[in-house]
DNA sequence: ATAATCATTCTATATTTACAGAAAAACGCC
DNA sequence: GGCGTTTTTCTGTAAATATAGAATGATTAT
């Protein structure tokens, strides 16, 4: 059963899970779910239960119920339990989170849906160099999206062999 | 000069700028950025003056200016002007919205660099199979980048012979 | 079974962001 | 250079989002 010592603030430490913190907002997470990320990619042990997370971040337990809960969800995060003690130790699961990130990065292909949906629509104008533009993106688009998967293919198996 | 032909709304059309709009705002744009956007796509010609743009979307000319200016920065807007008339006619520009693509695509590998910083901070660490899957997501992250990387210049050579 | 405590949900508040309208500035034609 | 029009900036308001605190629900060791 792991000892919760109690941690005597760390100045360095906070400070530190602040700036991941930021550098997560700019990845598109939510300031706490960001400060969450940041907190647990510097756990050690590298996990932590619900309270610890919540003193060190000093927020409410909702705030961090909800940032777990759409981490969880998300892959990043998962928990472990030790018998004989009935909280749960939060922690990166780098591997989930690998596979999240890898079926995002397939997923970058977006744009080309939309654009494809405007060409049809300008399939009338006579514009024809706009109507080319658009077009030059959505092989740029689908270029790199086919090109993202041959990849994520190759990685597998590469990670096969290891 | 062109003819501002004073547009009869057509339904069609404005739920077609509608439903784009919320598809860019999915890719990160903000409500009125992304129907500017849809609005633009569609346009035809593939130009419109400040009024037309403002008129159509019903929104205030602050919107709009700030809009505009945002996606003029963003690069993927432009604007023409034609002597005798003193109006700017803002298009999409596929061409400088082709090349911030690219930027953005080459800046994707944006979270490697938070990640290393990570591992340096947690060198001391005696949880080596945390800082493993870590190392692992820094390498998924820097093989696609590296790959993109290489992608966009077989792309550009492509273009060149085009 | 119950008491203790871990976790979530609900509701209220604060913060941030988007948007509007008015006023000011910049621009380009005459 | 003056004047009318285009565009931006400024300031206030509305809407959306993030977070807090309280109440409720769930779990398990005893």
């Amino acid at each position: 059963m792991p000892d919760p010592e109690k941690t005597t603030p760390n100045p360095r430490l906070q400070a530190k899970v602040e700036q991941l913190g930021i550098a997560f907002e700019r990845l598109g997470y939510s300031p706490m779910n960001a400060r969450v990320m940041g907190f647990l990619l510097l756990a050690d042990p590298p996990y932590k239960d619900f309270y610890e997370i919540r003193d060190f971040l000093s927020a409410s337990k909702s705030s961090i119920s909800n940032a777990l809960n759409y981490l969880m969800n998300e892959g990043a995060v998962d928990y472990l339990t030790f018998s004989g003690d009935r909280r749960r130790y939060f922690r990166l699961n780098p591997d989930n989170w690998l596979q999240n990130l890898k079926q995002q990065t397939l997923r970058m292909g977006q744009m080309r849906v939309i654009l494809e949906d405007v060409l049809e629509e300008r399939s009338e104008s006579e514009y024809l160099e706009f109507n080319e533009g658009l077009q030059e993106i959505i092989e740029f688009q689908d270029f790199i999206a086919k090109g993202i998967e041959l990849m994520i293919r190759k990685w597998e198996e590469r990670e096969d062999k290891v």
